[in-house]
DNA sequence: TAGTGGTCTAGACCACCCG
DNA sequence: GGGTGGTCTAGACCACTAT
């Protein structure tokens, strides 16, 4: 049978599908028909409706089990998504006028707390660099960064007065492992100065932690400014 | 043809492809081989070979474009995805004992701030329910909450002594829209108290509005203990 | 306009796991 | 044991878009 106008697509069933969760006809903890049901019901076949609840399952609304079907989830395993862009892309794409700032860099042994963390045994040198990108003229992000000699030996040489470490990585490095985390900070001497905040003010702050086939590139710290809010609609 | 060992899996090709991005066989920028060629390198299917693909390109790995074919790109736009659990269910997840308690619940007309929030026009009444969750006997999140009575009518009768208001919610209301931002902020004088805390603590915090087919439903503010990280691996 | 990816049909084998 | 989902083959038509 060739592909008619009442023929679904799996975006059509999936639509229909996630309209009868969300009206109650399939309530939490409801069991679907199983697939060759659905595909009697919608006219398809089973790799179009497969695909349509197989996204619905990532997508954190159904659990799927063999033999034992397909089942609503009661609290949607809800997943948020933000996307990590450059900090360059991150501020154009809001319209403002980008600027970097190299503070300083330089080759050093990695303190303990960063070998600890970084899971590295022995003595390691690595680039310590510290910049600032702004956001129409206003510090956005302060970025302290690490960089790993051992898995980058071209840092030794690079210069970063004019572009970001993160820029210059993305050229050289292609990451495999990224480790992130966020929480709230007390501003330090450091950041209060930079970001032209009081001491002691909270800052929305990163790590960043990247791992290129197990071994460590790169660790970052990035403060943002006072008031900064990450957010995302799923 | 049935199943040979030495035919590739989706995941297989997945794994080959991800090594020749990383390896730098495949620079960013290039454009890969088309889906027939790979089909024929790899001895499988274009259903299979296209699985492959688009899940890395849905992992920010590639950019597919009709004619143009699949490039691999230069900064691999990647997602942080973070699962948002029930608070208990976090709290359980990692060993520690789940307590509740409920702090202050009664229904009131929506401030102004909240209303224009929620893009409601004209007066509107809510529930609103302030609850502590406690993790092995220690403050772990104070949550602040309201709940759009015109959209969850039942909530004027809800008892919330026992049961969180999101544990309540997830029972009745399907979401279907979510808005989550995260931010850092100041312990403010109930905060402060109730987190055992100095005023003006850095506290990481989330807002998270909710949506039901274009109806608001609820807007919660939650704030973690200080020292709360929040942690994905990507 | 030609080549690429997007998606579908039709059928098959198999792994898992509940009863 | 048997039903369910997981995945594959083989082939097809189509939509988009670079050239």
């Amino acid at each position: 049978m060739s592909r008619q106008k009442d023929n679904k697509s799996f975006r059509d069933i999936k639509a229909i599908v996630l309209e009868r969760i969300q009206s109650g006809t399939w309530a939490p903890d409801a069991i679907l028909p199983s697939e060759s049901a659905l595909v009697t019901e919608f006219g398809s076949t089973r790799t179009t409706v497969n695909r349509a609840l197989r996204e619905l399952a990532e997508e954190g609304y159904l659990e799927r089990k063999r033999k034992a079907g397909t089942r609503v989830l009661r609290a949607p395993v809800r997943h948020a998504r933000f996307a990590i862009p450059l900090t360059r892309v991150e501020i154009e794409g809001t319209g403002a006028r980008y600027r970097y700032a190299l503070i300083g860099a330089e080759m050093r042994d990695m303190p303990d707390w960063l070998r600890a963390r970084l899971d590295l045994r022995g003595a390691a040198r690595a680039a310590h660099v510290r910049a600032l990108h702004y956001a129409d003229g206003k510090p956005f992000q302060y970025e302290d960064r690490w960089i790993v000699e051992a898995s980058v030996p071209e840092v030794a040489e690079a210069d970063f007065s004019d572009t970001g470490p993160n820029e210059w990585l993305i050229e050289r490095i292609p990451v495999s492992n990224v480790e992130l985390s966020f929480m709230a900070t007390r501003a330090d001497q450091t950041v209060a100065a930079l970001m032209d905040a009081p001491l002691g003010e909270p800052i929305f702050t990163a790590e960043r932690l990247t791992w290129l086939r197990g071994q460590p590139v790169t660790f970052a710290r990035l403060h943002f400014a006072p008031g900064y809010r990450m957010t995302t609609r799923i």
